[in-house]
DNA sequence: TCCGGACTGGGACGACCGTCCCACTTCGGT
DNA sequence: ACCGAAGTGGGACGGTCGTCCCAGTCCGGA
């Protein structure tokens, strides 16, 4: 009925995207499902985003551009580096326990963008975002522990994406809270390790 | 044509859309896809199985079961821990490097045994069984090691799931084949800090 | 040899999918 | 006041999905 601009459409529908995706995974987010979700009918969809294919495309972009703030910790100094490091970890699980759907979504996500070549670089993109934002928390870590990373940053925040990941898909398996923090634990004392005293 | 008793024909099914769900994906991996991979007609389908979902359920269940040999390392005496354990890391490393759509499928398997609360069940068994893997290999690592786990072994093992886990997506993802190596360094590496000398 | 159950093939069904079309309404600029 | 563009609603189309049905074929035991 309220009549809505083209542009203000297209995010409104990527909003309603990502809650269906979240709710009932991204294979049962259909058009219609998404259309219902954000109270529009078919053809608004199609007169925004010329397939469904180009909503979930841009759907990955736009979701992995403003993963932001919510990883990135704030720490306090006169902690270790491990402690930092875990607390940091830490952080980003009590994210994950805000919001489980969400971010199985975002695993659903990389997984649909990696079974089709052409959507393989979203993936890609994807990953590469995380391992910019473990980046910069890695730096932020060093800088407040007073050291430095002995390897590249870059590497270190690569293995840091992977210990997340591997801590985020088994805990939303098993929903272990003590197992994710012992995770947390062994996988910051690792990465401490990776540092020396400046 | 050749006539095919119902079990061997069940199995047959769980091969095909196992193959199936390796090379286009679980999504895709539908009846008529299964029974064209397996040579048969739609009906042979829903003469031994009542609906896709019970072909899915027991592919689950088969996959996890059939998981054995594949990732127990052979190790080799006269090495520490953490060079035993990084050797074990590498060799699942290597076998998903063999077969990466197959350790694919099985994520996507996951992640659908997660969306339907009937199924959830599945996915804990199929991650109670890589835990009992996992926890098999450290058993015998620290005997050839000649070191104690200092916490109980499933706690480990548990931890060692996670970071295996991690490894396979980031990779899955990058295809980086020095990064997942540096994470098996790195986690062997902590993993080998939890336990004692005997 | 026959008969009942096991198995097969092909076609059909209803549901849902993504997409499209077209008549209609609203809006901003002139 | 008017007009073209922007936006909307509803219905339809072709395709694919899971599932089902049924007539037929094969086989082993009596």
């Amino acid at each position: 009925m309220t009549r809505i601009p083209a542009p203000e459409r297209r995010s409104a529908l990527i909003e309603a995207a990502l809650r269906v995706a979240a709710r009932v995974g991204i294979a049962q987010a259909t058009t219609r499902a998404i259309v219902a979700e954000a109270g529009m009918s078919l053809a608004s969809f199609h007169y925004v985003f010329d397939s469904r294919d180009e909503l979930i495309d841009e759907l990955i972009t736009t979701v992995v551009a403003r993963e932001q703030q919510a990883v990135i910790p704030d720490l306090s100094p006169g902690q270790s580096l491990a402690e930092l490091l875990e607390s940091g970890i830490v952080g980003y699980f009590e994210h994950l326990k805000a919001d489980p759907e969400h971010e199985q979504a975002m695993l659903e996500l990389t997984q649909y963008a990696l079974r089709s070549p052409e959507r393989r670089s979203l993936a890609l993109a994807q990953y590469a975002r995380y391992t910019e934002l473990a980046e910069r928390s890695l730096e932020l870590a060093a800088e407040v522990a007073d050291v430095t990373w002995r390897i590249p940053v870059s590497e270190v925040a690569r293995v840091l994406v992977a210990f997340t990941d591997g801590l985020t898909i088994t805990w939303l398996v098993d929903r272990d809270d003590d197992a994710a923090r012992a995770v947390a634990h062994v996988a910051a004392d690792a990465l401490s390790r990776m540092a020396d005293p400046r």
